[in-house]
DNA sequence: ATGACTGCAAAGACTTTGCATCTTT
DNA sequence: AAAGATGCAAAGTCTTTGCAGTCAT
């Protein structure tokens, strides 16, 4: 018999924080966005919340950033681009892979590809300008 | 004044380990493998010298799988594949994205793109033969 | 001799989990 | 009333770090 699930305002909390950012958040970040109106609320139940919402493909991990895993509620395949320095994430909406690269894996290589990953890794804007400020000391 | 670098065994160890093996290994692994040769290693000298490799291009992060982050000694650009299931983590040489991704990506917004990781999710053939037989109990 | 590297163990950070309680159905 | 969901706190993992001792230069 199949696990019935129950409504909850936590969990629908939880999973409209999510929706309504596009800041890849973490536990933690979505802990303290709910904290102020939900004061009771306990970060055990976000990661049990989001380990459901991954389950049942409501969002997606956008994988470990500093320590933190991201968690995507737009689940369509799509990149991302992830600051080395400050860790944030964006979507790059536009940018695909060629659309044949998972047949060709799974072909080439006998695997049963669920997904494909493209993730570009930099400085965003904000920082490449301190990183250059840091290089160009008050003379 | 720049930090200088002095040999040390234990470190060629790591790096021949971590050269010797396209598992992609974690911190873990390499000390369990060098265990047998260097009884007196230690799990912290280990994440310092990852960390020194990573910081000095001689190895690079292919992300964390089940919770362990795995290295690659391999630093040309490559496409990997992860089996969502034993965390197995194998290279996809021939498997590119498209040569300007990169070049488009800063253009388009504004980025410092360093690097690009492609990455495919899903079953390897072992894992998919054992779902199977789960799926297909003694009748 | 200097200072880089290491072992050891403690501390840190993030995540998971057990249990009693509260909620939904 | 039954069983899912939560709060709380403890425990679990992986990783980092301080310090004293060791080793390379």
């Amino acid at each position: 018999m199949e696990r019935a699930i129950r409504y909850s305002k936590k969990r629908e909390a939880i999973l409209a924080a999510i929706r309504g950012t596009s800041c890849h958040p973490s536990a933690e970040w979505v802990y303290q966005r709910l904290r102020p109106l939900h004061p009771d609320l306990s970060l055990g139940t976000v990661y049990r919340n989001l380990t459901f919402f991954r389950a049942h493909g409501l969002v997606q991990s956008v994988g470990v950033v500093q320590g933190q895993e991201r968690f995507d509620a737009i689940t369509v395949p799509h990149s991302h681009f992830v600051c080395n320095c400050c860790g944030t994430v964006l979507d790059l909406p536009d940018i695909r892979p060629e659309r044949d690269l998972e047949r060709t894996v799974s072909a080439q290589y006998g695997f049963a590809v669920e997904r494909c990953e493209l993730t570009f890794h930099g400085l965003c804007p904000n920082c490449t300008d301190q990183q250059n400020f840091k290089e160009e000391p008050l003379s």
